[in-house]
RNA sequence: GGUCUCGUCGUCUAGUGGUCUAGGACGUCUGGUUCUCAUCCAGAAAAUCGCGGGUUCGACUCCCGCCGAGAUCACCA
């Protein structure tokens, strides 16, 4: 049987970290096995809806690589993929329930059910609303909700990740299934959408966890057959066990985007923050992800977002995408990530810089910072010169002879690449009778003026000939 | 409060009765690589497996109880 799987968010903002896990799972399924994936909108809550989320959502699954083979855009034979276009569908299946007796309109005031819940709370029993059912109902039209009719059970329902659960007939409940304003609930829309768009497996947090015998009682209803259910845990708050959210802080995937972080790189880390494929791998690509990825070892317990190892991570990927792919494919990425002077540089120069510094990246936006030198000169900052723990040994009239003769050295230099400049370094270095620890630095902070920089051959390779004599004639003069 | 779920180094995890004196990774600390920072390499510290009972020759692994944490109880999804 072909796997379907399906990500449906509800259109109310954009996707954060603590969610996008249920796109993750369900496309590596899907892959895995030659299925589909849907992306279907569930739009059915107007006071929420956020204009411009939608697109926001299918920009955050282009960039982490996940394609849908059916839902907005691409259609598809169940469209259409937005819940508010798909109005009779449900109606249509409401009036089953309602012909089969399991539904009815409820006239009830919405104040009437406040009293009943008060009332409950005071005397401290559960609320319940099939405990406070109207007698008389009248028929269905739009404009009264409609309610699902509870025949209080026990049921029981095995779950590809959390193992068999079971639960007793006091979760039962008259729940909404469609609302004053036609439109139908969460509760009673995805189960009819899952069942139309043949839906095999229905991967979702843990927070609807406790309402699955509810939706069990629907299925039984309708007298259709529920998916496999795929419990995703929780993705907790770095400080604590709770859910994360976006009150809690949870940063949109795309914000990460512009931080810097590689869509590989986030792929890998929340695929496997709560899967691992039982091996001592840490790094996936997503074809990996695909070829490995398991529903059994998907872990049961909720895990803790640490944006630390999601930035070792992008290292790591920064590092692989480099090596594997060249300066080119690397520099690609990196366009928004370069400091306002770098903007009349050529492509060319930054792609030098960026093949001497990609190894210090752990994320693009380090760009910023760590390079300002290569594209203008320096504030010069003697303090940190003289200070520095190598140098402070040394007298200013020391530092000054040694610029000196290190100018004179690679003024005479007829070819300036990287091996060349070591070579003059080190026959520097036996002139003065210097340590590297004094003469390097030295050199490297008149150059830079920045707490750490690459390789000193190297940045003065990228520098240039002439920045280079510029920029040590200025630190001479000022000494 | 009712219901349900979860519980191995600080964090992510391996572990399906003996090979566990509990393995790996991140982070932390130390050392190495002609300066710095980073990479890379080597090494260290770090879990009495939530607690208490049982079953067993033997339990992180099975059973029971407890404790702790979380989720959920909307005309939101």
């Amino acid at each position: 049987m072909e796997i379907v799987t399906r990500f449906a968010p509800s259109p109310t903002g954009y996707i954060h970290i603590g969610n996008v896990r249920s796109a993750i799972y369900p496309y590596l399924l899907a892959r895995q096995n030659n299925g589909k994936m849907i992306l279907r909108i569930e739009d059915t809550d107007r006071a929420r809806y956020v204009d411009g989320a939608t697109e926001l959502i299918e920009d955050t699954l282009e960039w982490l690589g996940i394609n849908w083979d059916e839902g907005p855009i691409v259609g598809g034979p169940h469209a259409p993929y937005f819940q508010s276009e798909r109005m009779d569908i449900y109606h249509d299946w409401a009036r089953k329930l309602i012909a089969s007796g399991r539904a009815y309109a409820d006239p009830t005031p919405p104040e009437k059910i406040e009293a009943y819940r008060k009332e409950c709370n005071d005397k401290k029993i559960p609320f319940l609303y099939r405990n406070f059912r109207p007698t008389n109902t009248p028929e269905w039209e739009p404009g009264i909700p409609l309610r699902f009719k509870a025949e209080p059970k026990a049921y029981s329902w095995h779950d590809e990740v959390m193992g068999d659960l079971s639960a007793g007939p006091e979760v039962l409940d008259d729940i909404i299934l469609i609302k004053k304003d036609g439109y139908p609930t969460y509760n009673f829309a995805h189960i009819v959408d899952d069942y139309e768009m043949g839906v095999t497996h229905l991967m979702r947090g843990a927070e609807y966890l406790s309402s699955m015998p509810n939706y069990l009682a629907i299925y039984e209803a309708l007298d259709i057959k529920a998916p496999k259910i795929v419990t995703l845990p929780h993705i907790l708050r770095s400080d604590g066990r709770k859910k994360l959210g976006k009150r809690d802080g949870a940063k949109s995937v795309t914000e990460y985007r512009e931080d810097g972080i590689v869509a590989e790189a986030m792929m890998n880390y929340l695929a496997c923050l709560g899967w691992n494929d039982g091996t001592e791998q840490e790094i996936y690509t997503k074809d990996e992800l695909i070829e490995k990825f398991s529903l059994n070892r998907i872990q049961s317990s909720g895990a803790r977002y640490d944006e630390t190892k999601l930035l070792w991570l992008n290292g790591q990927w920064i590092r692989k995408i480099f090596t594997e792919q060249g300066a080119d494919a690397l520099y690609a990425r990196t366009q928004n990530f370069w400091p306002e002077s770098a903007a009349s540089a050529t492509d060319e120069y930054k792609i030098k810089v960026l093949s001497i510094i990609y190894d210090r990246l752990k994320n693009l936006s380090d760009l910023r910072d760590m390079t300002g030198y290569f594209f203008e000169n320096p504030k010069l900052d003697l303090d940190m010169l003289v200070n520095n723990k190598f140098l402070k040994k040394l007298s200013e009239s020391e530092l000054e002879d040694l610029l000196k003769q290190a100018i004179m050295k690679l003024d005479g230099l007829s070819s300036w690449d990287a091996d060349t400049l070591q070579t003059a370094l080190n026959e520097l270095l036996s002139a003065t009778g210097k340590k590297p620890a004094e003469l390097f630095s030295l050199i490297r902070i008149a150059l830079s003026f920045a707490p750490f920089s690459p390789a000193l051959n190297l940045t003065m390779e990228v520098l240039g000939k002439d920045t280079t004599l510029a920029r040590l004639n200025t630190v001479a003069s000022a000494l």
